[in-house]
DNA sequence: CACAAACTATACAGTTCTGTATATTTCATA
DNA sequence: TATGAAATATACAGAACTGTATAGTTTGTG
């Protein structure tokens, strides 16, 4: 509780600041434009100050995607090993992914991107994926499916989302919703509840 | 017929090389690591005769996502309209995505990496990807689903492709070819011809 | 064999970065 | 109010590019 303002001496910004910047600047631009000068720019400081924080541009990388590959803070993952009944987990699911407040699919997509040439950071990137699809298949698993029918629908599923994401497709959340009935049902194999949006 | 040599002059590489090198580098490094002097260095020459090919980088760079933009030697689009029926090219559309020796889906994948963070590539991709969904929803509605489902078909088989490679996920063809039945079955909605693999 | 076309090579000026070294500033506290 | 910790600013050297200008080389053809 001893809620204290440490910020002494000259100070302008903090690491989680830069940190911030840097994650903006990787879902802008991509990996290959985030700059300490461009940075530097944003912040409205000089690039003196930078390494004071981190010990390179690399280090600043480093710490941008351990920060996404933290498990613990995924929200897919956590929304689908809730221990509530398997189709209110799956209906939990599809909401955070049509809302996109608590998920992030833009930041996704650059980490995505940066894997593509990196192979460090693939790495990290199929493992958190491995993760969901897991997650997303012991629901199906519960359900009823056997494991390999359970298994597709959950990649399938996975796949398609981020099928959707990497197309850079421009929809508004109503007019994914108006079709919503039908993926549910394709998807999923189940009709998608009435009490969906209330629920 | 008039097959003839038009190599003339001091001559080390033709715009097509350099065309070539550029694509390969766009797939390997991403567009923002495509640089002159090390697509130079890859063909063995100094930069000199870049700019006898081309009027800047920009310029290659716009030639580079034309070619790929020709919808006519699309090879995803050329498969799902040809006058075959239906259940046919759903078939022949799913070999070439197995086979990747046709369709390049690297290529593919740095074209819409590029088109993330570039809104006229963006476009480009955009027109690609609706021609090829549109085709796909077709061949659906020939098979006999309704206008609504057989968008939803072809959306979430499309959008499921490319989000596989946009995962980057290292499977052998065998592996791919083990759950196929089951895939084909869930996206479809119908049963995978036996004789999948020799007609 | 000379000569022009089709390139290739070299040199230069400029921009955008990186990292290191070395002041300089500011604020909390003694 | 002096002092030190926590930064910030400035200056420098160097790498990795870009584009332009200009000179040099090679080869088919008259």
């Amino acid at each position: 509780m001893t809620e204290q303002n440490d910020i002494r001496g000259n100070t302008k910004t903090t690491k989680q600041e830069w940190l911030k910047a840097a994650q903006l600047m990787l879902i802008n631009d991509g990996v290959e434009r985030v700059k300490i000068d461009r940075l530097a720019k944003v912040l409205d400081v000089t690039r003196g100050g930078f390494y004071w924080f981190f010990k390179s541009r690399q280090d600043l990388l480093d710490q941008l995607v351990d920060d996404w590959a933290d498990k613990d803070s995924d929200p897919l993952i956590s929304s689908l090993e809730e221990s509530t009944p398997a189709m209110d987990r799956l209906i939990t699911f599809a909401k955070i992914i049509i809302d996109e407040d608590e998920y992030n699919p833009a930041l996704d997509m650059a980490i995505r991107e940066w894997a593509r040439t990196n192979e460090n950071i693939q790495k990290k990137v199929t493992l958190i994926d491995q993760l969901r699809m897991t997650a997303l298949g012991n629901i199906f698993k519960e359900l009823g499916e056997d494991i390999d029918s359970a298994l597709i629908r959950a990649r399938i599923y996975y796949f398609h989302q981020i099928g959707y994401y990497a197309m850079g497709i421009k929809e508004t959340s109503d007019q994914r919703k108006k079709y919503l009935p039908i993926y549910f049902k394709q998807l999923t194999g189940y009709d998608l509840p009435k009490d969906f949006m209330t629920k």
